[in-house]
Parts: structure tokens; sequence; C-alpha cells
DNA sequence: CTTATTCCCTGATTGC
DNA sequence: TGCAATCAGGGAATAA
């Protein structure tokens, strides 16, 4: 699924494509009425967006921003199965295909998503979508002193925080639990429990996860492929997801897997404690 | 403020 | 072989 490394490995793709181009055609599927979020009709979004030049390809979290040279910004979110395609020979013949946008290229950026769960806002200030969101895990922004005073006095299971985006913006299913392998924590300890110097570790073991998933591509396990519709290396590096029954690479003992709020939980019960 | 639960979505997988 | 139940999970909404 989509998560930081993932839209951050978009972000990089797309950037060079899109920066400076000029939006000069967008259709919308009627067969996903909800992908706009703001404006909610398909129409008024496509007018905010055709005519519109690209200044820059951002990121914050999981989402993907376009600031436009009209001060507004177009805001994507992937969530599970959306993905965005550059498609220099146009849109190609696919019943997932949810939107595309004819550039002054000759290019077109395609938008496909399989589950329809993904949004896209035009809004004038950016903070109306992404205000809420805790820091950039990778940039330096989140510290260990930020992220202990998140965890304190908290009860909820640090598995369960961490994919609070209020809390750290980026981590999904799949790299909360592999950080939390990276630190040696149990993800099933209440957040409040954890000490300042296991805080530290868990700081520097989202950072090293994050970054080496970047640098694989990002992980797909299932649908998730990039701008060029190629697939992500990272699945062929985890430690503990989707390992269930398998050894833990750290230690031998068998990963564990549990439900923690409703996502499966893999974590090795001999070396994270 | 907190924490837990439900819902949106549909293809792939699992169980009988 | 077929069909139904389950699973995947990000984030909004809702309940307590």
């Amino acid at each position: 699924m989509p998560e930081l490394p993932e839209v951050e490995t978009l972000r990089r793709q797309l950037s060079p494509l899109l920066a400076g181009r000029l939006i000069l055609e967008a259709w919308f599927s009627p067969e996903m009425p909800q992908l706009p979020a703001w404006p909610p009709e398909a129409a008024s979004l496509m007018s905010w967006l055709v005519g519109r030049r690209v200044l820059s390809v951002e990121r914050r979290g999981k989402y993907l921003l376009f600031p436009l040279d009209d001060g507004n910004t177009w805001i994507v979110h992937l969530r599970m199965t959306g993905a965005l395609l550059h498609c220099p020979g146009g849109p190609p013949e696919d019943r997932f295909l949810r939107a595309w946008f004819r550039l002054d290229d000759g290019s077109w950026l395609c938008y496909r998503d399989v589950r329809k769960l993904g949004r896209m806002w035009v809004v004038p200030d950016p903070g109306q979508v992404v205000g809420k969101l805790g820091p950039e895990p990778l940039s330096e922004r989140l510290s260990a002193d930020a992220l202990l005073r998140a965890l304190q006095g908290r009860r909820a299971l640090v598995k369960a925080l961490l994919l609070d985006q209020r809390l750290v913006a980026g981590l999904g299913n799949i790299y909360a639990d592999e950080a939390l392998h990276a630190a040696g924590i149990s993800p099933l300890r209440p957040g409040a429990s954890l000490s300042p110097q296991e805080v530290e570790r868990l700081r520097r073991a989202i950072h090293e996860v994050l970054a080496r998933a970047t640098h694989h591509g990002g992980t797909s396990f299932w649908a998730y492929v990039d701008a060029r519709g190629e697939r992500g290396q990272h699945q062929l590096h985890v430690s503990v997801y989707r390992r269930h029954g398998q050894p833990c690479p750290r230690c031998g003992m068998a990963v564990a897997r549990v439900r923690v709020g409703g996502r499966s939980t893999h974590y090795c019960p001999g070396c994270q404690v």
C-alpha cells in the first residue's frame, strides 16, 4: 500500500515530469464520484485544474501536493489501491482507470484505483487537508523529544500510536511493524511504557526503515506500482511483515502475528520486548 | 481529551 | 468445482 516510501518514490519520479507542465484537459470517471473530495463535484474540480500550470511536486506524509500557478494546491491521496501513472502514449484501456490529465508536452497523467478509496482536493491552503499531520520522519523534524512527548501518558499500544498520522506522518502497517522490529520493541507495549532510550531507538529505527524502503523503491506486496508501472523491491527485504511462522532474521524465533486495532501486526516474541 | 469500533471499496485468497 | 466468508488497510466518522 502506498505509505511514505511509496509516495516519496512517486514524488521523485513525477517531479521532473510534471514541474512546469500545463494541464490542457482532464477527465473523471462517473464510476468514482467520490474521488473529488474538494470541490466535491468532478466538474468543479476539473475547472480548477484545466488551464493551470503545475509548479512542483511535493509530499507531506502520504499526501502528494502539486502547487498550481494560481496559488491553489492540488492534493492527491492514494489510500489503499490508488496509482499515479505517467502515460506518454495516452490513457490505457483499463476498467480501473478513474481519471486522466492531458499535459502540454503531449503526455498524460493517469489515476488508477481498483477499490476507489483515493481522494483529490484543490484548495487555497494545503493546511486545510494536511494541517493536522505530525512531523515528517525522513527529514530531521522528528526529534526524540517530540516522539517522547507524543507517547507520554498514552495507554494505547505503541503499534496503534505509530499508525496515528497526527503523531508521525507517513507510517502505515508495513513500516510500523518493521520499525518496531528494528528498534527491538514489542508492538504490544503501551506508549507510555517506553523509556527515553527506547524512544530514541524507535526514532532512529523509523528513519532507517523508511530510508531503506525508499531506496528500494517502496514495497509491492499487492498492487503498488510506481509512476512507470513498476513494482518496488522492499518486500524482498522485510524482517517481520507477512513473515509469520518464519524465523526472525535477528534471533531465529518464529515471527508471530496478532491483531492490534483491527490491523495485522507482525513481530518477533524473542527479540522484541 | 482519550480509546475503540465501523465504514468505505473490490479483487484475491481461504474454507468447506 | 463452486460459492461464501474472510482478508487487505488509510482515514473519516462515530460512539463511549
